[in-house]
DNA sequence: ATTACTAGTAGTCGAGTAT
DNA sequence: TATACTCGACTACTAGTAA
């Protein structure tokens, strides 16, 4: 019987009971003290009497609510504890629908290129910027990745994403284009970024990565190899 | 559009199933096709796989998702109906947290006032005003209510939010001050409004109706009936 | 009127496992 | 590897009812 089932602070609202607390800041009960019967916000939420009386009971011991029960229904503020329950929700739709993606991770596997990310990495002109954008020295090379097909929108999307911009130039009679990067974690273990080269002679389901080291070696792989990339965005 | 009550698919979200679709938003399915297994699903909810697994097939069924399953993971993009769910969330939320809110309602019993009432609707300074302002022609007098205590803190609050403000006057000696008042509805019936009277003989707890009928009659109203009063803010 | 307890039941979850 | 089925255990619900 006494399986320590932590009674006390179980810091994670459930999902019926945080549906009860919306309800509660709907009528109110954010800014106020509200009266509200077991009835009515049974009705409300769409469950019954005796589960809408579990709900405040279980908030109330949750901390999430203040709650004087009476013969004339209960009267209920919520807590700076519930507060931040609603308002978290609220920030992590914000963040959501608006579109601004904080981390987005996607596979691929590898692909033998053809040798340019070494040429392209090697140039001065891009070099020193990829240093001191990024934050680290570019090994001399580029691990291309071919998406799965089915995430074959992930190159279109980060093309519209705030990126890192490493400005193009000229080199005597040859151009070198701008070059889009986004941090990324490879594998869940190196620090590097995606580097979109607007010049490719990839169809759009290949993107190159870039990192400090040398990707292959670093963490073993060969052709065909999964790799897994994870770009969190600052905000 | 019409209003189906749609056949077979039942169109309310269980909460678990808005928890999963939520971390599926997250992961940014929202936006384009994403490939998540049931086994990472499951670590980020916080459930085991095979709940993860039941909640994809149910939100697949329940139409919120496109989903391809695979032996590679599921690939998943969330449909019009289930953007739909997640903005509907964010902007109740919204709603809720820019403390705006939509709908107060309070109850109260009815206590005579001193006849003054009468007196105030009826002068014409105030008259046109309410009749142009709220869009019905006051009944000369009005309803006293005296809220139950627990609601104390609700005339404050009223003070503090949007109203139609009918401006006061003088007539003769007499200064007639600024009134201040809600649309209302009252017991679910009758449409007429709160009336902050700034000059009040009564302390915080008392507040006054005006209706276009007399509300005591047409309501068959007692002194220390039970009276629901209903404001809803416009936006 | 209310709240909220008890008891029975419907529904959800997860371990094992097939594919 | 992956998905997803069965089924026993557990959780959450509702009906009845006391206070």
């Amino acid at each position: 019987m006494s399986k320590e089932k932590s009674r006390g602070a179980d810091d994670s609202l459930k999902p019926t009971l945080w549906y009860s607390l919306l309800k509660l800041s709907e009528l109110g009960a954010l800014n106020r003290k509200i009266l509200v019967s077991t009835i009515a916000l049974a009705g409300d939420r769409g469950v019954s009497q005796q589960t809408a009386s579990k709900h405040l009971i279980e908030l109330d011991r949750g901390g999430y609510i203040e709650r004087q029960a009476s013969v004339q229904g209960n009267h209920i503020k919520i807590t700076e504890k519930g507060r931040r329950a609603v308002e978290g929700m609220y920030l992590k739709l914000r963040s959501v629908i608006d579109k601004k993606p904080h981390m987005l991770t996607f596979k691929g596997k590898v692909v033998n290129g053809l040798g340019e990310g070494a040429y392209y990495m090697s140039r001065p002109g891009y070099r020193e910027q990829f240093s001191r954008k990024l934050g680290f020295n570019p090994f001399p090379g580029t691990l291309n990745l071919r998406l799965v097909p089915s995430q074959e929108g992930v190159r279109r999307e980060l093309e519209t994403l705030p990126a890192i911009t490493i400005k193009g130039f000229k080199r005597g009679k040859r151009t070198f284009g701008e070059v889009k990067c986004f941090p990324a974690v490879i594998n869940d273990s190196v620090k590097g970024a995606v580097a979109l080269i607007h010049r490719t002679h990839h169809d759009d389901l290949v993107i190159e990565l870039i990192a400090p080291t040398h990707l292959r070696r670093s963490l073993g792989l060969r052709e065909g190899s999964d790799v897994k990339v994870t770009i969190v965005f600052n905000s």
